[in-house]
DNA sequence: CGGAATCCTATCGGATACTG
DNA sequence: CAGTATCCGATAGGATTCCG
């Protein structure tokens, strides 16, 4: 008989469904899917100015980051309309104005990014490196 | 008089204190300390390991996780150990073994690990894909 | 057993310059 | 205004081999 795979011991509160149970970093696993949604630097800060509803233009978002390259702020901006998670509306005029607003699907990560925020103000609170 | 850096109207639920208003991805972010602890590819997956609060040596680690390289594994625990969210205890005695284990910090970020997986399931669920 | 050391490639992200 | 194009250095992570 040939050796058994060693599963570790299931926090079912965690890992619920069985696309959790995974013994690789795939895509199939709901952590991952949300992981690859807010991947990337810039992008939390990217989906902090858009969350509460407004429409941006580039050159507003861009401002609104002043730190960001264009090349960077396009690539971001590409992967969360390619997500579904920001809309990309070009309005016709002179001059050109596209607007970026955050679409139903990218307020779904609100809860996380709101509890990213929360365990990241509990770790600083004892911050590890005290002594015993 | 200067130009105004452009500042996004603020959700105060999302960003409750001064930390989060940065216009850099800093580490003074609550967000991007939280992202710190589970960044790394792999890393989701041995706290989803160590979370039930078992004790592991580095071989079951390993044998739980039989895709990670040894490369990336020492990598891993030592980011955890080093961040107080696991600890190391040798015990002696040979052949030689070491125990991995969840520290209270390390629990701190279950409930970020159950919100990421939660979010992803919801977005797995409406798949962004569907036409209108 | 529990790693450390090397090597190698791919991708990431910053800087800069240019365009419809 | 709203990006694109190019270059480039740094890091991440996988494979493999070695060590106390």
């Amino acid at each position: 008989m040939a050796h058994q795979a060693v599963s570790p011991r299931w926090d079912v509160e965690l890992v619920p469904t069985l696309s959790g149970r995974t013994d690789v970093p795939s895509i199939d696993c709901p952590v991952e899917v949300s992981l690859a949604a807010i991947s990337g630097r810039w992008t939390t800060l990217v989906l902090r100015n858009l969350l509460p509803g407004d429409g941006y233009s580039y050159t507003e978002l861009a401002a609104s980051l002043p730190q960001l390259s264009d090349k960077v702020l396009t690539e971001r901006l590409r992967e969360l309309v390619s997500a579904g998670l920001v809309e990309r509306q070009i309005a016709s005029g002179f001059p050109r104005r596209t607007e970026y607003r955050i679409t139903e699907r990218g307020r779904e990560l609100r809860p996380l990014l709101i509890e990213l925020y929360r365990t990241g103000l509990a770790l600083k609170a004892h911050d590890g490196t005290e002594d015993e």
